[in-house]
DNA sequence: CTGAAAGCGCTTACAG
DNA sequence: CTGAAAGCGCTTACAG
């Protein structure tokens, strides 16, 4: 009653064989589904399959056909709803497509980055969809083609070299967003987080090209990096607040630093969308619900994770593709902060 | 430069022990790092393995050993942070430990499930972290152990049988959370949220606990079911707030209803914390910098998440272990919401 | 200390 | 339509 149950003998081509009375040949290329077999003798060697609990040993298969249908894809930063949305996508469509994921999460460090690439590859991996963290080297994207596994490149492009990309359209987006705020008679507009990254050297040109756009000239106090995480955006709010003259509005590197700066309004009492306008960008599903409701840029993450899981299959299909670029339109969402 | 380069020729033991002039045992033997060879010869055959570029085809060696170094993980919901800090936690500490994680994601299908836990037994991993969805049969634990792959079961208990468990105190936590809305003077005080499962239960249940010992009769009306997410917190808030007399406090079924319902109170205008209070359960990193912060009970989920490993671990290497369980004891964190 | 041989569980030409 | 044989890339007794 209190040991756990364990080591089931496991079952093998060679016993089926015995039990449905043919030979390993006959059983593999019966439960492939072969049309060489006829299938009175298939459905045979099926129900001894049955009857003996037999397995496929997908990996033992896969070793003698040089083949694999595990997809590796790593995230530098799980604690970001964004990403979890995106995983969500990638791991969707994969799995309906007959993948299966190995998942990993660097947390930013280059070091775990390395070591679980090193492992993906060890383990055969098909493909892989990377997020790579802040500080990648681009020729790791050519090391990786160079393992012959087809690599995807998520969210933060790695330079010019082709490969696949998935990710959306920062500059647009944030001039979008910008622009909305002043149209809405905003003049004094901070930026608010980010650190460093294309990411945020886009999303920042999106800022200041709606700016120039509107004459109104940039300053360089008005944008305030910080980590880009809840308290970040908390932080970042406080010193934005502090600065004289007033600033009205600001738009947020993403939507979590949004979402801390939502707190630090609270907390003194003001309210987005009355008392100070905010922007965020990527539309993670809290924003719907924040207090009060986040007006955003939406990205789409889940089905920005689908595209990238689309764009891979289609590479595992046809390896000769010429690169293939799939780039979100963000959209604006007018919600109620700003 | 429109082509993604591709199959590099992948090299063998067989090539390193041509390269180093020895035996493919002894290269084998060298790269495990066997004292069974010189280290002069070691260190020529490592040599050799670098020069030629060879990397270990793991799934190779773990079908001649019968061995295996994936663990799969399945998550019925990552759209829910808890869950997606869980899964770090479980990740970080697997890694660390030389495994890699195969990561599926269930979004409460039965059926996506079952798919996913036979392919993972195809794969086969050494040991599988569930989380199970919601209406899975109680077999399933006995199935799964019967395949000879560990077992750990998260957050949700499946009834008795002997199994390797890792979750929370629920019924502890939410007495802890009602008696503080008590202690607070609190009277009429519902329960926002949850739809069904063991989780569900036992919170109720410590709700319930917390009322009777201070002689408040429990008013089923106080309790608003609603699907688990924020949409469903601000709706479940919305019928709260409708009845008579006033409600003044609730416990929420978890952190995001208690950031949906946060969501709800602002958009009458009411201040969680002065006009309402509201108590989370999980403890999400969003908790804290929500608007306003969120009073919750801790259940440390990224630690949650380490102490599931560290007990799947502990069984891989000891499969005789008794069964063993970690239960997190919700600590009380008092923010603004109450 | 090192090599030749068998075998993990499959698939796939090749005969028949 | 079905079987015998070779081989995927490793590891591990077993000799020497």
């Amino acid at each position: 009653m209190s040991r756990i149950k364990s080591d089931a003998k496991a079952f093998t081509i060679h016993d089926v064989a015995a039990e449905a009375g043919v030979s390993k040949s006959t059983v593999s290329l019966a439960l492939q589904g072969s049309p060489l077999i006829r299938p009175e003798t298939a459905e045979r060697v099926r129900e001894a399959a049955a009857r003996i609990g037999y397995v496929y040993n997908r990996r033992a298969g896969e070793l003698r056909r040089k083949s694999s249908n595990v997809i590796g894809v790593v995230i530098n930063d799980l604690m970001n709803p964004f990403f979890a949305e995106v995983l969500v996508g990638i791991e969707r469509k994969l799995v309906d497509a007959g993948y299966i994921v190995l998942m990993a999460h660097t947390a930013e460090s280059l070091q775990r980055q390395n070591q679980v690439l090193m492992s993906m590859r060890e383990q055969n991996a098909a493909s892989i969809i990377l997020c790579p963290v802040l500080g990648t080297p681009k020729s790791l994207v050519t090391d990786v083609q160079g393992w012959g596994i087809p690599l995807l490149v998520l969210v933060r492009s790695l330079g010019a070299g082709p490969y696949d990309f998935a990710g959306s359209d920062n500059e647009s987006g944030n001039f979008i967003a910008t622009r909305h705020l002043i149209e809405s008679n905003h003049r004094r507009i901070g930026f608010l987080g980010g650190q460093s990254g294309v990411v945020l050297h886009q999303r920042l040109k999106g800022y200041k090209l709606a700016l120039a756009k509107a004459k109104i000239p940039f300053d360089e106090l008005l944008v305030i990096p910080s980590v880009p995480t809840r308290q970040g955006g908390y932080m970042a709010m406080q010193q934005l607040l502090a600065l004289a003259p007033r600033v009205t509005a600001a738009v947020c590197y993403n939507d979590i630093e949004a979402l801390g700066a939502l707190s630090a309004l609270g907390e003194r009492g003001l309210i987005a969308g009355k008392d100070f306008s905010l922007m965020g960008f990527d539309n993670v599903l809290e924003a719907e619900h924040a207090n009060p409701p986040l007006s955003t840029m939406d990205v789409r993450p889940g089905d920005l994770g689908e595209q990238a899981a689309r764009l891979l299959l289609a590479r595992i299909e046809d390896p000769s593709l010429p690169p293939q670029i799939f780039l979100s339109a963000p959209r604006l969402i007018l919600r109620q902060s700003a």
